[in-house]
DNA sequence: TTGTATGCGTTATCAT
DNA sequence: ATGATAACGCATACAA
């Protein structure tokens, strides 16, 4: 039993194609007129074949497939799940659904997403462009989209990052963590170690700046053995502050890169006999949801995920509406968020 | 400036369209056979235009979108994430895409899917098919469906669900309850409290029903003030919580129907002035991977996420290319994680 | 070994 | 107010 196509309606409703076609993307527009007669009897048909318009076809005439590519750099974060949360309730009303594609630390799937773009598989795309700094490829795959015009919005910091002339939603972790040092320094601590756990070292310039720039203001050294990098697991921000206070002059506060590895730096500091904020103060970034049900509730840089998501979709949604729109921009804040992990420095 | 098609390569190279289509898709198979010499002139006018074949006729014409639909029904418990990272890892090798529909805890979106599958935006389904108990409307269209021969597969648990015909993977938690309630029965413990968190009631009976019978067979009673129905968030757990120790006699252990809602839990545990596991034990399902980094580790019931999610694309896979498979199922198992959540009950 | 012709299901541009 | 007909870009059976 084969899928009912137009011709079978028309044919049952004995009109042609096209009227067929005209009722049920009711073209009541402009020009063409279809007797009410006629638009029972074809939408009679329709209801008796269960005819429904085939997807395949439309993309191939219409040339949009209504459907949003979605790139995110680590798909074990909840943050980013958030991001994804947002960009769907937004699309999804739109009709559009979301291509979420592999998720790629190493740029290798990339190349993959930006073909997908070209072959039209999907009509736009909302990144955080990870990877992009990863390799050489992948940023002349990007330009060249660019100047064909393929609707891009990228999610990413302002800081130290190249422009690429894509549509963006920029939100910087930059003066927060600023904030976060001010906090730190004002409480005692002299020695702030940083958990660096990240798949791309780029994507945490602003942070990291944001962390020595503080350090210098206030006279103090930047100790490299005090920002250890690692991987983006959990196991990886454990084992990295278990090396932390190893150190012959270990921390009494520690920054990590997000709050899903801020998780098992305070498994490690308890394992480590200590306790959190008393014996050491801890900040992480996301404020991803859980963060405020932890023991201790984890004081964190907060960016608004889910929003970042929906306001990325809207920039999509508006290009794809619209392709001649000038670029687009917008800057959403984050904020430094006090509760239970941080405190005075121990005497 | 057009993208180039399948004419201007044939034109560039002096050949035929359907030359063209031969190299490209190296149907160097069977009958077909294509001189060296063409064969290069053809893939040189391929670099040089830069061309590549549109996914869009490719859907039309061959059939297929090669892109699969998943759903799952809650977006912010990682353990979906694990089984969404499973799905997309196979199936991305295989050259699918995964259409990550919203997920839908009311039936509504559902629908929407469930039509994207007619028409054909996507060549199979991969579900926990949790709002079918919501609706009979959806009931309806998945029998449809499955007497269309549509590929789909179930994750689901064995008992008490309605077998819908279709390929599935199992994974039951009622044996592993009985050895969690065992255990706990064990240690001493005799009032032991449910947060029954979730979106979908009947997904978590499997669950529930270990429990009771566990309840039974060890002579104690079912005390329903016991067992708080709740929302699907973590907050909604530390409430429930909250109220299972406003109990004239509360709770000396508790099960959390997921590791996710038990984070809540804990918080409300040790929000009360009670630690875990001196005061209370806590057991919660699914191991998520943040759960041996909570404070205290979490003592879970074990299900492999990404397995799952990895086994359910292999048979979804599997029937794409062979639709006349015998109906297909795969069992995966579940177990008791002791951790540092559970141990005597209070004298 | 390669070219010709046809159809996939839609939608849009004409005529009628 | 409705109907023919021509693309959209590709893949394939068949002819040459």
């Amino acid at each position: 039993m084969k899928r009912p196509t137009q011709v079978d309606v028309a044919r049952l409703a004995g009109v042609s194609r096209a009227t067929v076609s005209y009722v049920v993307n009711d073209r009541a527009d402009g020009r063409v007129t279809i007797s009410e007669e006629t638009r029972r009897r074809v939408l009679d048909a329709v209801a008796e074949l269960d005819y429904t318009p085939d997807a395949r076809a439309q993309a191939l005439r219409s040339g949009d497939t209504k459907a949003v590519g979605l790139i995110l750099p680590d798909i074990h974060n909840p943050h980013f799940w958030e991001v994804a949360d947002g960009v769907e309730q937004e699309v999804s009303a739109a009709g559009y659904h979301i291509l979420m594609s592999s998720i790629p630390p190493e740029n290798k799937d990339a190349e993959d997403i930006f073909k997908d773009l070209s072959h039209r598989r999907i009509d736009g795309l909302i990144m955080v462009p990870s990877f992009i700094y990863q390799s050489e490829e992948a940023q002349k795959t990007l330009a060249y989209l660019v100047k064909r015009r393929v609707p891009i919005v990228g999610i990413m910091a302002d800081h130290g990052e190249r422009n690429f002339n894509i549509d963006r939603v920029v939100s910087d972790y930059r003066e927060t963590t600023v904030d976060v040092m001010n906090h730190l320094l004002s409480m005692g601590h002299r020695r702030i170690g940083f958990v660096f756990g990240i798949a791309i070292p780029a994507l945490g310039n602003d942070r990291l700046s944001g962390y020595q720039s503080s350090l210098q203001s206030a006279g103090l050294p930047i100790d490299s053995s005090l920002i250890v990098a690692c991987g983006p697991d959990m196991e990886d921000s454990y084992q990295a502050t278990k090396q932390l206070f190893a150190l012959p002059s270990p921390p009494t506060a520690i920054l990590a890169i997000n709050d899903f590895l801020a998780i098992g730096v305070l498994r490690a500091i308890q394992d480590l006999g200590m306790n959190v904020p008393g014996d050491v103060s801890l900040v992480g970034y996301d404020d991803i949801p859980m963060a405020k049900y932890l023991v201790p509730r984890l004081s964190t840089a907060s960016k608004d995920g889910e929003k970042m998501g929906r306001e990325s979709a809207k920039l999509l949604l508006a290009r794809l509406q619209n392709p001649d729109l000038p670029r687009q921009e917008i800057k959403l804040p984050t904020r430094l968020i006090l509760r239970e992990s941080t405190g005075l420095a121990p005497s």
